[in-house]
Formats: C-alpha cells, structure tokens, sequence
DNA sequence: AAAGCTGCCAACCGCTTTATC
DNA sequence: GGATAAAGCGGTTGGCAGCTT
C-alpha cells in the first residue's frame, strides 16, 4: 500500500507557473510567511497547485536574493571540491553558496561542470593511453555496475586530478596514503571488474585482505580514523569540507594547496612534470576532529546540519554498494 | 528553410527524514 | 513507541531554445 497523495492529482495545475501565480504566491509569502504549511498554503490564495509545486517554486524561483546562472570560478571550485568530498549533497552544496538552490547548482554540475572536468580529463588521458597507470576518462563508468556514479564519479575526479597534477606520485604506490578499507575496497571491486585491466585504475595492493563487515566499515567510517591505526588516519571527507569551506567562509583566498590546485584546473592552465608540488587531496584530509566545527559553527542551519550529517547512514550507501558487489 | 539534435533548466516524482499526535 | 502528515531532498523528465546538417 502506497503512501497518500499529497495533494488531489487531477484538480492542481501542473507545468510551468504563470507569472500571475507568481505573483500571489510572493505577495501572499512575503506578508503572512508560508505559515508553516505548504499544503494548505495554495488554498488559502486560491493557487490551483500542489503544496510542493509551491513550496519549490518559492525556494528556486521566487525566494529573495536568488541567484541565477553565472557561476563564479569560485563557485565552480566550491561545488567541485564539495562533491567530491561528499558526492551529491546539493542541499549541503547549496548552503555554502549563498544565492544558489540545490536545484540550480544539481542542474549545473550535470549540464557544465562535470564535462568541464570529466570531458577534459577524457581528453587529456586519451593522450597517455600508453600508460596503464593513468586513468581514463568518464565513459569506464560504464564497466562498473552496481557502483553508484555518484561515487564513481567522485573517486574518478580524485584519481583523475592525483594523476594530471602530480604523475610522479601517481606512478609511486609507495607514495600513497593509507585509504579507508571502504575506499580501497571500492578501488578493488573497480579493478576487479575488468579483470584488473581497467587502467582507470593503477593496481594496488591491500594491505590487508581480509572481509570487513558493513556495519563495522560503517562505525570506522564515523570514527574517522581506525582504532587500530590510530597514527594513520583514514582519508575523511569532513576535514577536507572544513578546509573548504572554512576558507570560503573568511572570504579569504583558499589556503589548501587542493583549492589552488584545483583552481588552476579549473582554467585550463598547464600543469607540467617541472610543477611538481605535492597535490594530494588526501593530505588535505588529516585534519584533527577541530575541523568538525564547521559543521556547527552557523555555516548553515543546524537543522541542514542534523539532518544530512555523516552521522546519517545515507552517506555510506555508495561505499556499501560497492563493497556489497 | 526545415528537420533533427543537443543542451539547458524548471518542475515533477517518489523516497527519506522529521515533527507531531 | 508507533502511526501519520508534512517537509526535505535528489533523481528524472518534459519542453523550449539554439545549433547543426
């Protein structure tokens, strides 16, 4: 049995909103609020909508201080940053850009940025094919059922800017940080897929192959760092969202040498073997706990916060598809 | 000039989370 | 603590505009 309707399918108007309907749902928002109840709220004003189509059309469209289009490289740099680091959390993303809707910046990721980053990766990989070590570009998504593209994607543009920015570390195991079990896990269920041939992925060993029980990947995940490796800690997405985000909050130019570096990507310049710094997002990672406060500190709303927070077991869906396979 | 293609974006759908009783 | 309703969220779709052939 499905869930109840929220509201009478065959009497709401659907389809794009007429600027009359427009203009009462502001006039009616903007001098009572939205009374705390969409559903009832399009009745009141005599709107033949669902509560829903009203509530989103006053967050995307008609909400003050919208922003429309016109990205900033900042802003590209922002987004591009935060999903990798925690996938498609446009709600998340959204709140660190004031003016953007999760909407317009879900519709931009798929419409620009993402060719913007994985098209030209593909370019540029097609040109070092020779190299197994070096990734290819987007379309091996297509080998790896079952793994989330979102993950996929975000695991891609890790690798992909490791091997563009920094090939001597790349073409170095040796030099890798130690990865959380669910990320190498998901670089193995990757490899294993094309019968490790897939050169999007370098061959890596596990340090150690033994199975790891979801639920225990999940609690070291929330842990950050392994109980039995404490020295080591594990690549987290929030210490690298705390840098972000915090430089992007004091309206200073980015400290982290990920900002810079992606930035520079971002606009196309040439990155040679003579420009060797170490970009590594990793690093950027092993912050202490204190990075948390971002996630408190009024950057967004507590309720965002609470409700999309690592604590959420959402977040480990993609790394549990992939372990899972 | 017109048909087909592609990219973009507003809006919808349905699932999950949160709040309330 | 469970049931229900509302809100929030992310994926998907439909239609329009501009471009290509």
């Amino acid at each position: 049995m499905g869930r109840a309707p929220c509201c009478d399918k065959a009497s709401v108007k659907k389809g794009p909103w007429s600027p009359e309907e427009d203009a009462k749902l502001k006039a009616y928002i903007e001098k009572y609020g939205t009374g705390g109840n969409w559903i009832a709220l399009p009745q009141k004003i005599g709107l033949k909508r669902c509560g829903k189509s009203c509530r989103l059309r006053w967050l995307n469209y008609l909400r003050p201080n919208i922003k429309h289009g016109g990205f900033s490289e900042e802003e590209d740099n922002i987004i591009c940053s935060l999903y990798i680091t925690i996938g498609s959390r446009w709600s998340i993303i959204a709140a660190q850009l004031p003016g953007r809707t999760d909407n317009d910046i879900k519709n931009y990721w798929n419409t620009k940025l993402k060719k913007k980053l994985l098209g030209r990766h593909k370019q540029s990989n097609n040109r070092s094919n020779q190299d197994p070590n070096v990734m290819n570009g987007a379309d091996d998504t297509e080998h790896s059922q079952g793994l989330s593209n979102s993950a996929l994607e975000r695991l891609q543009l890790h690798m992909q800017l490791q091997s563009l920015q920094n090939p001597f570390f790349f073409n170095n195991p040796a030099l890798w940080p130690r990865l959380h079990p669910l990320q190498e896990k998901m670089l193995q269920n990757l490899r294993s897929l094309d019968g490790n041939a897939n050169p999007l992925l370098p061959s890596r060993q596990l340090e150690q192959e033994q199975p790891i029980p979801s639920v225990t990947l999940q609690q070291d995940y929330l842990n950050g760092i392994s109980s039995s490796d404490v020295s080591v800690p594990f690549v987290t997405e929030n210490n690298l969202m705390a840098d972000i985000v915090q430089s992007n909050n004091a309206g200073i130019p980015p400290v982290s040498s990920f900002h810079a570096e992606l930035d520079e990507f971002l606009n196309n310049k040439t990155v040679g073997l003579a420009q060797m710094t170490e970009f590594d997002c990793f690093k950027e990672m092993n912050g202490s706990k204190d990075n948390m406060v971002w996630w408190s500190n009024g950057a967004f709303d507590a309720k965002s916060a609470s409700s999309n927070s690592w604590e959420s077991e959402g977040m480990f869906q993609d790394y549990e598809m992939g372990y899972n396979m």
